[in-house]
RNA sequence: GCCGUUGUAGCUCAGUGGUAGAGCACUUCCUUGGUAAGGAAGAGGUCGUGAGUUCAAUUCUCAUCAACGGCUCCA
């Protein structure tokens, strides 16, 4: 007998050669009908495979990760088999279970797939669920494996087997159709209720834009129609605060033909916010000791050859403009500009750490493709700033750039982002980072140990670095999953010698000082989106453009509502009156949507009272007080950027 | 940049080989109404842009621009 040990702590005893079904058989024939694959001393497998020897065995159903991937695994090679017999003759490359899903790449020579052809498939993908084809896995030696393809004439499949071991070859067959393909699976397509083919796209093969383009067919499936529905309620809850969405209703940006790809039109809306931002930086900043600086948008060639930037990034610039024989380009960076500033008058480390900061336009030459918004845009407003310390003072400043992102989060409410330690790959120096190995080990080193020190969990993430040092990048998601990078803390050992920054220690020699880069609110592009997104559009009151609304019942009130009006103004207030001709109902409904955190009903009660009847956006009338109490409770408000719950 | 989809009124969208329609928004009038849509009338579009096919193109074809979904990229 083997001995299975269970998550809980309990051990059972089965025979040899029992498999993981047989086991959740065992403990309750409901958990066998839900179960769909097994943790077996750690590793994923198939329900229906035997076990030999003791081991650690965990059922997984439906709600763990592990679960989800697996059944949407068995659903891309489902989407083949539909395939295969719908477009027969086509070949395939790898068919993943994603985040939300799966997709398989397939090549279709010269046929062609159509949002009308997904339904036929997702019918016939039906059609073949409920056959309750059974997943069989079987090992094939390697040999066999490439004759297979190669009768097949797959170069795909034969692609893959190359970097496979002999001995470690599985096919998993269902119904018609069998792949190569390591597992596991679920027990069989019954399980397959629901389907929906989500979108085809391009992608190259392995991801190598110089490859050929596959066509990449994606999809969801699920256990049963119920929870199909409710994801496609929650993917149009997640529609509803795309800041695209939003940005156009609260009238926030717009782009325009005639100015160009990826150029934000900043509307009165807008600006209110990016101003109290920069407010907010503004006062942070100071506090923590930078200077402001302000620099211009442009400069000559030379100095993205002295600073480096120009053989990485020539490509993501707006082509240069040439005049009296000089070459300028619009910048990508600041911190060039920057470095002159610190140049311009000579350092002794007395003068050190100089922080200068900036909220500086820059402009990159994104690909067309990649523009997406607010979150990916042609020309930026940089929350940027560059630290100037000796290799003493960097923990300590490094560190407190650390605590301002945490402090600007809290204050967001900023809980779901990933801090992501970016290094170099070392097979990459003197292409993609300068070449200097024992800086960047001694850089990322230090840069891990402040993470360790102020004990903020982070993930590594190999070659991700900016050319010149290590960083921290703080990761965020877009409602609709998509991943970017708001922060940045960046180490930078490089351009502090490229343009010569020196200054006196106290022994009176010249030193190059370390240069940490960082934008910890990023750049207003894509922080707006994200606190957009993040607010589902119902900002706090003191980033709201609009804070508050006054709605009289009638143009009887029109007066009174003028006084309130003034009272708020001269408490910077931003505040005004809905004078429409309309009945009190259609003026919440209005400004409800419009996401106008206070609403102020006057009427005849409030005005012989000197009151106003305050109703806050989402939470409805929360009664009468006087006007003077509410300008002291929305100041209070104001001043203390009160997340407002 | 690549693959695919889309492009009609300010917004959301319907529609057609014979030069266009709805709802909301807007303007005017009636109504002066107490916590999520009061009523009526009116105005508004050379159907993204350019070319081609046709007696005739918003509709078909091609090109181009842009948006969207991915891929690649991201200082």
């Amino acid at each position: 007998m083997i001995k299975i040990s269970f998550p809980d702590g309990a051990q059972r005893e089965y025979a040899p050669g029992t498999t993981a079904l047989d086991i959740a058989k065992s403990i309750s024939e409901g958990l066998a009908r839900k179960v769909l694959a097994a943790s077996v001393n750690g590793q994923v497998w198939d329900l229906t495979r035997p076990i030999y020897g003791d081991a650690q065995v965990k059922l997984l159903t439906w709600d763990q990760k592990d679960a989800k991937s697996t059944f949407w695994h068995s659903t891309a090679h489902l989407m083949a088999e539909a395939i295969e017999s719908l477009f027969p003759g086509v070949k395939f490359w790898v068919g993943p279970p994603v985040e939300n899903g799966f997709y398989y790449d397939i090549d279709l020579g010269d046929k062609h797939i159509s949002e009308d052809d997904l339904r036929k498939l997702e019918v016939k993908m039906a059609e073949l669920a409920k056959q309750n084809n059974a997943y069989v896995r079987k090992e094939v030696p390697k040999a066999e494996a490439i004759s297979y393809f190669k009768e097949k004439g797959d170069e795909y499949k034969l692609d893959l087997l190359q970097n496979l071991e002999d001995g470690n070859i599985t096919f998993y067959t269902q119904g018609a159709f069998t792949d190569l393909c390591r597992g596991p699976h679920i027990p069989h397509t019954g399980f397959i209720k629901a389907i929906k083919l989500t979108n085809i796209a391009g992608a190259y093969w392995k991801g190598d834009e110089k490859n050929k383009m596959l066509t990449r067919v994606y999809g969801v499936s699920f256990p049963s129609q119920k929870e199909l529905d409710e994801y496609l309620q929650m993917l149009e809850e997640a529609k509803k605060r795309d800041h695209r969405k939003l940005g156009k209703e609260l009238g926030i940006y717009t782009m325009d033909d005639d100015v160009g790809q990826g150029l934000i039109l900043w509307m009165p809306n807008g600006t209110v916010i990016i101003e109290e931002l920069e407010k907010l930086a503004k006062e942070t900043e100071e506090e923590a000791g930078y200077h402001r600086v302000v620099t211009p948008h442009i400069a000559k060639e030379s100095m993205y050859l002295t600073s480096g930037h120009l053989p990485y990034y020539a490509d993501s610039m707006y082509p240069p403009m040439e005049l009296e024989g000089e070459k300028y380009y619009l910048r990508a960076m600041n911190c060039p500009h920057h470095h002159k500033i610190f140049a311009a008058e000579p350092k002794s480390y007395r003068d050190l750490p100089y922080r200068i900061a900036e909220y500086g336009t820059v402009y990159r030459y994104e690909q067309s493709g990649e523009l997406f918004g607010l979150m990916r845009v042609r020309c930026l407003h940089m929350n940027d700033a560059h630290i100037y310390c000796t290799r003493e003072q960097f923990e300590q400043e490094f560190r407190a750039v650390n605590e301002m992102y945490l402090k600007y989060f809290k204050i967001f409410g900023v809980g779901k982002y990933v801090m992501r330690l970016s290094l170099h790959s070392p097979d990459k120096l003197g292409k993609k980072y300068v070449n200097e190995p024992e800086l960047w080990k001694e850089t990322e080193a230090m840069v891990r140990q402040v993470l360790i020190d102020s004990n903020i969990p982070y993930v590594e993430v190999m070659d991700e670095a900016a050319f010149y040092g290590p960083k921290i990048d703080v990761q965020i998601y877009s409602v609709i999953g998509r991943e970017f990078t708001l922060a940045t803390n960046q180490v930078d050992f490089s351009q502090g010698r490229s343009f010569k920054l020196q200054y006196a220690t106290a022994d009176n020699q010249s030193e190059t000082p370390l240069i940490i880069h960082r934008a910890p609110l990023g750049t207003h592009e894509r922080f707006i989106g994200f606190l957009l997104e993040h607010y589902a559009g119902k900002l706090p009151v003191w980033l709201a453009p609009q804070q508050v609304k006054i709605l009289p019942i009638s143009d009887k009130f029109m007066d009174y509502a003028l006084d309130v009006q003034k009272k708020l103004r001269s408490a910077r207030v931003r505040v005004s009156i809905d004078d429409r001709n309309e009945k009190i109902g259609k003026k919440i409904r209005d400004t409800e949507l419009l996401k106008v955190p206070y609403m102020l009903v006057v009427g005849e009660k409030e005005m012989n009272e000197g009151k106003i009847a305050v109703r806050r956006q989402g939470k409805g009338d929360l009664g009468a007080i006087p006007v003077d109490e509410f300008v002291q409770v929305i100041s209070r408000e104001i001043t203390e950027r009160s997340s407002g719950d």
